[in-house]
DNA sequence: GATGTTTTTGCCTCTTTTTGGAAGATATGT
DNA sequence: ACATATCTTCCAAAAAGAGGCAAAAACATC
């Protein structure tokens, strides 16, 4: 692995874990402790990090496990999988809510041939589109949450509640076959205007989060119609999925 | 396949992935990794690139920017001035309500030390501070009007009806002893809004728009309380505008 | 359509950089 | 103070970069 590329998965991993030992980096980065000494040494002048004795301390901790990194290399491919498998399901001049999250923002990248009519309040999706003049995007207002680029708050609320789409296409923190659940409870009143809104929702989960559950409960199965997710889903829970009634797509990473 | 595809591919690939190794690009293309080598060493010269051992780096990741803001070296060294003298005209901890365009892009860009509250239907200037979890930024909701990343329509002008601002720091064609104009029509609303929810009204206009006019009245100048412009304005027109009671500042292009 | 020229491409070799490990020095905890 | 763990320094091996060269492709000309 290249220099740059292992560095800036250490400034990630920290980003997670504010604390980490050289044997963790190393074994997580597949080099030696040498080298991620060295990279160490240089990320260290950089700024961000801190050493310490056997291991490196993030100096500014956002530990916010959704921070939306728009360039999350890590499980790319599962993503752009998703991606392409959920843009399918979407036919032409559709209007489709495209909730904030990276795994949703993937889809939004392969549905620019659909020439769909976008609402969003996510602002890496709403640029993605803002050159663009042949789709048109409505953003919701609201109050941005910092790190995430998600519109929050009332106006958000609102702005979704008024509205009636055809698809919407969602993610969250995890998902059982007790319901789905998320992490931001400033999210979960904007996400159920979003269910409410539209005809059908459709759900993208990368693998990390079949089976998992979080915080605070979104809704229940009943008002999913299709979940997206990789090859990598566990089979029993994507069957348990499928018993409940819910359409679940797995997407080949084909490129 | 043609040098130029290639290269254009490589970039395309780099925009997703923000680093790429050597072998990794030379799959994606299905060139030789020396043929990549080379035209890395082409795109580097070009400026987009830069590459590093084992693989390239893309130079400006927040590629997601508009266009504006980069290819908007016209004048810079004017805007920045106008930036700076009109982020020195607020105080700490005011309500803003910035407005689109590129002058007033440039002076959310000094805003940040004066820790604002931001009210905007910029998505520019969103981007701006979307990362810096300090200030709270308002979006208005609204219809992203290509190119100019502009929220529009029915949701933006509303959202600047309900509030109440200090300052709100604007922009627009053309400002003559008439009045202000403006070209675009469906930014009349929005910014007749902006004017009415606040307590103070700053336009900024580079020396190409003063004494200029435009399609669309916008206000006259007794709604306006101050003026920023740059150093090469024309004086009479600078005298006129005092004349009927305006503020008029001239930035001086000190860096 | 054939032919000669120019450009591009892929491979080879040589040099430079980076990597991983070992040995000794330094720090940490009991 | 001792044992252990961690850091620094150095070196050989591996990976990556640079430049040269011949084959292939593209281009131009007739």
């Amino acid at each position: 692995m290249q220099a740059e590329k292992r560095q800036k998965r250490i400034e990630e991993y920290l980003q997670k874990v504010e604390f980490a030992s050289l044997d963790e980096l190393s074994q997580q980065l597949g080099a030696s402790v040498s080298t991620v000494r060295r990279d160490l040494t240089v990320l260290e002048g950089a700024g961000n990090l801190k050493r310490t004795h056997g291991g490196a301390r993030i100096i500014n901790p956002r530990s916010d496990e959704f921070a939306f990194a728009k360039r999350d290399t890590l499980q790319l491919e599962a993503k752009e999988a998703i991606g392409r498998a959920c843009a399918e399901l979407i036919k032409p001049s559709q209007t489709i809510i495209v909730d904030a999250g990276t795994t949703v923002f993937h889809v939004a990248r392969f549905l620019a041939s659909k020439t769909p009519y976008i609402v969003t309040n996510s602002l890496p999706v709403a640029n993605l589109f803002a050159a663009d003049n042949r789709i048109e995007v409505v953003v919701s207002g609201g109050v941005i949450y910092p790190r995430l680029g998600v519109l929050v708050g009332p106006m958000a609320v609102q702005a979704f509640s008024k509205i009636q789409a055809d698809v919407a296409i969602m993610s969250a923190g995890g998902v059982t076959p007790d319901g789905i659940t998320n992490s931001h409870g400033l999210l979960i009143d904007i996400q159920r205007a979003m269910i409410n809104s539209a005809r059908k929702v459709i759900f993208c989960f990368d693998h990390t989060k079949l089976g998992r559950g979080s915080v605070s409960p979104l809704c229940g199965l009943d008002e999913v119609d299709t979940i997206v997710t990789d090859a990598q889903a566990p089979k029993e829970v994507v069957e348990e999925l499928r018993l409940r009634g819910v359409e679940v797509i797995v997407a080949s990473a084909t490129a």
